[in-house]
DNA sequence: CGAGTGCCCTGACAGC
DNA sequence: TGCTGTCAGGGCACTC
């Protein structure tokens, strides 16, 4: 569920928290290293340089050269208060307060791995990730250029996080609705025009979204344990068997992308424009 | 290599 | 009240 806007909601407030700040454990709390858990005494004795985000991932920048890397997955949250339950990696600092920082993960979708040096290659996606919405290198000409490649569903594409980082169920279904276009359409099969307003309003509603500190659904949460205030500003998302505000037209629900997705037939189309 | 599918996992919720 | 079934979905392994 945390989508870019919650990812970086969470690495502002979690910045000032923990860098410059010296790791002295580092471990999982409930069981050993697996394959979403790899390498975390590594980063045991490493000064936190700075933490970024790329797309949804969070990137723990360290003294010595590594870099910690952490998936939120559907709902896991990162605070400096102790979990009641569900607690999956403890990171404790060698001394100031807080004194640790809490990895929950209820649904265990997430991950944290730490790389020697800036090697991605067990996480494909990161490593396969296209440009930041935000980073100038990401155009309407690159977006049509990226788009006009593919066969697949813009839907599709947009989730695969290929063509550009950050964007979720939530963010996909928003972005497709403000700029009229169906999720299913063959993305190569979109008009200049439309993918143009794609564009416009992918880096419209994270910017809004982000300004809102986020939309919290069910399990996200701020580093701080608020809720994030998008979720009243969700057109589509979440508004199965609701009308369209733009045509009046009534609301499609069904699955696309192996997502559940909501859009208005009457004005989003397949193709053209 | 691109495209499509199934799986992981557990809490929330609906229905009986 | 308490049980059962369904749903939520990001990323990855796998297949064709």
């Amino acid at each position: 569920m945390p989508e870019l806007p919650e990812v970086e909601t969470v690495v502002r407030a979690l910045s000032p928290l923990i860098e410059g700040r010296t790791l002295r454990h580092i471990k999982r709390a409930d069981a050993p290293d697996g394959p979403k858990y790899l390498g975390l005494s590594r980063a045991a004795g490493q000064r936190i340089k700075t933490l970024t985000r790329r797309g949804k991932f969070i990137l723990m920048h360290l003294s010595g050269g590594d870099t910690g890397i952490i998936h939120l997955g559907m709902t896991g949250t990162l605070s400096p208060s102790k979990p009641a339950d569900h607690i999956r990696v403890i990171m404790s600092f060698s001394d100031g307060d807080p004194g640790a920082i809490y990895f929950r993960d209820p649904r265990r979708f997430g991950r944290f791995i730490v790389t020697e040096g800036d090697d991605y290659s067990m996480l494909p996606t990161l490593a396969a990730m296209g440009p930041e919405p935000f980073d100038p290198t990401f155009t309407p000409a690159s977006f049509a250029a990226a788009c006009g490649q593919r066969t697949t569903g813009i839907k599709a594409l947009l989730l695969s996080q290929r063509v550009v980082a950050g964007l979720g169920n939530i963010y996909v279904d928003e972005a497709l609705w403000q700029a009229r276009v169906h999720p299913d359409s063959p993305s190569r099969a979109i008009g200049k025009a439309r993918l143009r307003a794609l564009h416009k309003a992918i880096i419209e509603i994270l910017t809004r979204a982000i300004a809102a500190r986020g939309t919290t659904l069910r399990d996200y949460r701020q580093v701080d344990g608020g809720s994030g205030g998008f979720g009243a500003s969700l057109v589509v998302y979440g508004h199965k068997g609701g009308y369209c505000p733009r045509c009046d037209g009534p609301f499609t629900t069904a699955s696309i992308a192996q997502r559940t997705s909501t859009w208005c037939e009457r004005c989003q189309i397949r193709r053209g424009l």
